[in-house]
DNA sequence: AGCAGTATTGCATTTCAATTTCATTATACT
DNA sequence: AGTATAATGAAATTGAAATGCAATACTGCT
């Protein structure tokens, strides 16, 4: 777990890639650290700290979830609802993990096993093309919504 | 192949559903039509147009997607690119097909093969969450990129 | 500790794809 | 052909995302 990302490190994180740990990025990724089940946006975040009035403007939100993001941090992710959202990266994860978004309630279940590695492979041998990452969502009706019927 | 699409059956197609084939309408599909390999964005459509010197509102194109999206003739993918896109629906296909695309020179190759059937039951098998379509994207480099290197 | 240089913040504004409005025009059915 | 209804398109609007810039805060240096 040396990779494992927490607060305790992420100053040095910071501060070795030469930027400030400031209070509102810090901010910024504890309400994502507390908040690791959800997805959030940045309009989430924003609103979120509106709640709270804590007072961080919304495009000090913006540039830190990019720069989370640059610093591998976060993965931004698209659920297809018109947000960009954002999800703690996993370093145990070698790539993105997936999806099920359930078309009735919106739920959203993470998938967090590679299911994609023998399908990347073969891909290689057909296409002679080298997936560095990849994206998978499955869409349908989950557990719940399931019996509702 | 009597589910096939084409030029022929499409009137009738619009007329079943209580939709008028009009003359723009033609136009977009044809265009959809003749660039089967392309994933042209509602942009890319009015471009082509303008360039035809054919006149048509950028309104009317969008809403022209939007409808055949609906009725099935088209679907609508997003490639990452901050665009909307869309490809023909083939009917031979059950679900959404996958794309490859190269972080290099931002190339888009299909596959039409579905990978994902035995992923599906096994998600069916964990979450007892019904599949109904996906979305599989594979970012990487292709083989024409893969030699410049 | 105080200073200087630089990075960051946040308000306001801009961008741009997408959507909507509404008066005009075209289509399909009788 | 006439009529009811749907579609069109120019223009305006929306909303998430991005940006400019003056004010502020942080860090390293003395």
């Amino acid at each position: 777990m040396a990779n494992k990302i927490n607060a305790i490190n992420l100053k040095d994180r910071f501060h070795k890639l030469g930027y400030k740990y400031t209070e509102q990025r810090q901010m910024v990724v504890d309400v994502l650290f507390e908040h690791p089940v959800l997805h959030l946006s940045s309009e989430d975040i924003c609103e979120y700290f509106k709640q709270k009035n804590i007072n961080i403007g919304q495009s000090t939100v913006y540039r830190t979830l990019i720069l989370l993001e640059k610093m591998q941090i976060v993965r931004s992710i698209n659920l297809d609802d018109g947000f960009t959202r954002y999800e703690l990266l996993n370093h145990d994860e070698e790539h993105a993990h997936h999806h099920l978004i359930c078309s009735k309630c919106g739920s959203i279940i993470d998938i967090k096993k590679d299911l994609l590695k023998d399908l990347e492979k073969q891909i290689f041998k057909d296409y002679h093309f080298k997936v560095q990452d990849h994206c998978l969502k499955f869409y349908g009706e989950c557990d719940n919504c399931k019996d509702k019927n």
